[in-house]
DNA sequence: CTGTTAGCGCCTTCAG
DNA sequence: CTGAAGGCGCTAACAG
């Protein structure tokens, strides 16, 4: 029923052997006999047995992409592009093709550790593991091991936009300067005059959400702001939420309840940032005059809303195409197997001066 | 080095089909035995050899599902339910973990052939397609001997969002009705008043774009305003682009310079909707004072949106749910294997009356 | 309910 | 440069 590569070899008047050596390109063979067999798959119309190929080969063309969460540009970018890069690199086994495959965790740790296993199954060739890690040490432990038994199996493994973990269990990591990021805008804000600011910050368990906050109130510190008899009360000043529209629109609702003074909002990203610049338009607050709003990322819409979002860019494609060349191998991870990859303050026209 | 299924089998003091048997769950085994096994597998910490229990059982627990671009969000919405749907309905083969993986075909008709060439090799259980249909007979013909293929060899294949395909190559098709949202669209804003209406529409070989422009002309003609000497132009007044933010801004200044009386501006969806108001506010027009402006999809960001967006609601979420569990075979296709998933029409803030 | 016996389709030494 | 042979790890009949 189904062409096998037998059939091949047999129209093609050479051996099974010979037919394997022409589709997998890694072996010296004349070109009038691999004319033949390339005609012969063509008129038998005939397709690899993956699972069959990596039994025998131990290793298989699968590539897995974890993002949270699909729906969201953030990961949609750094995925599209990891998936393009891998597509590119071509010259693999068997054609050359990779699935490169993106898995969606929804942001819950038990999906993440499945889909881990699913390619472990699999034998993926490599996974690219994208996203802020959950702070909760079980979980943590448990993803190590995991990760760990992926790489002995030969899997590469990548962390992309993600710190460091403990240990060898990953073959490299772009991490992003969240932190930097996070004193950047600030210092921006204060250098503009602000003295006010709340903060609209993402899921407390996350390290991007914590990394970020942190380099907020570095610089907040920096200025003299951070501690002391008369400093602003911190915690009071930021609301956690989740990294989505509604979730800033709710938490800058709150915010202005706890300090109606507030003349600057920063946001944990450019989602954020547009619930946040939802809700002061609401509460009748013009945007820069009456009060500057900043987000994180620079995700595609953000120069295009009114007004232009100021921000602090990652380069999400870059980021995802190096993740994915490292994921085939095509490039030599970072000294010491980590890079850590910065961003750029952009100010834009949602931010100005206070009133004074 | 790695451990197998016989080394499970040793240690529990059972045979290999007994281990296999319990792994699958889809033979009767009694529980101490069962208990057992998985303490062993537990113990040893196993995981099944993916391509091996593929080969063997000649089907795999790959499902994918194919998107034109995943960093758009009516993409990542319809994908995410998918793959919930997928997770969710468990009991399948080892374990009852479904790979659902998502692959972003960049809208390339070549990467799409590919992606399923490769999906067609790994033997997958299904594979969703989303996203219209390109128009291009050459690639309409490929694409059906491939899927035809692929339902041959046992793989179910569902179209989601897509219009059905001749023959029987399909398992089953979820339609949207974008003809009559189109429809139902402009005779919204005719009811307004409008008579000088504007189309900003996508690519013009997606069969997404056809159907959305004919119910537009439809809703016109209907009322008159399709042909005839006094007629509008009807060519003149649409603007192809593609569905991003920017083609919008693009061809909404194009069509203000081609007529500056238009009173309303329908866009291919939500994403170019929004690139139309930036060119509207641009050129100092206030919606819907000025000029009305609608949308198609109701992606999350339109009813947050200053205006919010007048669209026609699809429902993503719901249409990729089912096309998962069709995928799974947990729902039985649809009388005629095709189904038509109607939307809604949102009028919201961003549509009004044209001045008197 | 459980063990035994054959392959699934391909890759990979080893000879030639 | 090409052929022959063995086995990758698992599942699917069969028996019992």
């Amino acid at each position: 029923m189904t062409v096998t590569l037998a059939d091949v070899a047999a129209r093609a008047r050479v051996s099974p052997a010979t037919v394997s050596r022409v589709l997998n390109g890694n072996y010296p063979v004349a070109a009038s006999t691999r004319d033949r067999v390339l005609r012969a798959v063509d008129e038998l119309d005939y397709v690899l047995n993956g699972p069959a190929s990596s039994l025998a080969a131990a290793t298989s063309d699968l590539v897995g992409i974890l993002v949270d969460d699909i729906a969201d540009p953030f990961f949609g970018i750094m995925a599209g592009a990891a998936q393009n890069a891998i597509g590119d690199c071509g010259a693999g086994r068997a054609g050359g093709e990779k699935l490169a495959v993106v898995c969606n965790t929804g942001g819950s740790p038990e999906r993440e550790l499945t889909y881990l296993t699913l390619l472990q199954r699999q034998r993926a060739a490599a996974v690219v593991v994208t996203g802020g890690a959950l702070e909760d040490p079980a979980h943590i432990e448990a993803l190590t091991k995991k990760l760990a038994k992926l790489t002995d199996a030969g899997t590469r493994v990548i962390l992309c936009g993600r710190p460091p973990m403990p240990g060898d269990a990953v073959t490299a990591t772009l991490a992003f300067d969240n932190r930097g990021g996070g004193r950047r805008l600030t210092e921006h804000l204060l250098s503009l005059g602000h003295r006010h600011i709340g903060y609209v910050a993402g899921p407390t368990e996350r390290t991007t959400t914590r990394h970020r906050l942190d380099g907020h109130r570095e610089a907040l510190t920096a200025a003299g702001l951070g501690t002391g008899p008369d400093a602003p009360d911190l915690d009071r000043l930021t609301v956690h939420g989740s990294y989505t529209r509604s979730s800033g629109y709710e938490a800058t609702r709150e915010l202005l309840s706890r300090d109606p003074s507030l003349t600057a909002v920063v946001a944990a990203n450019d989602t954020v940032a547009l619930g946040a610049c939802a809700a002061l338009r609401e509460a009748g607050l013009s945007i820069p005059d009456d009060i500057s709003v900043a987000g994180f990322d620079d995700l595609p819409f953000s120069v295009d809303v009114v007004p232009s979002l100021t921000t602090y860019r990652l380069p999400l494609q870059e980021a995802g195409t190096r993740a994915g060349r490292l994921a085939m191998g095509a490039e030599v991870p970072p000294p010491g197997g980590v890079a850590t990859i910065r961003g750029e303050l952009l100010a834009r026209a949602s931010t100005a001066a206070p009133r004074s």
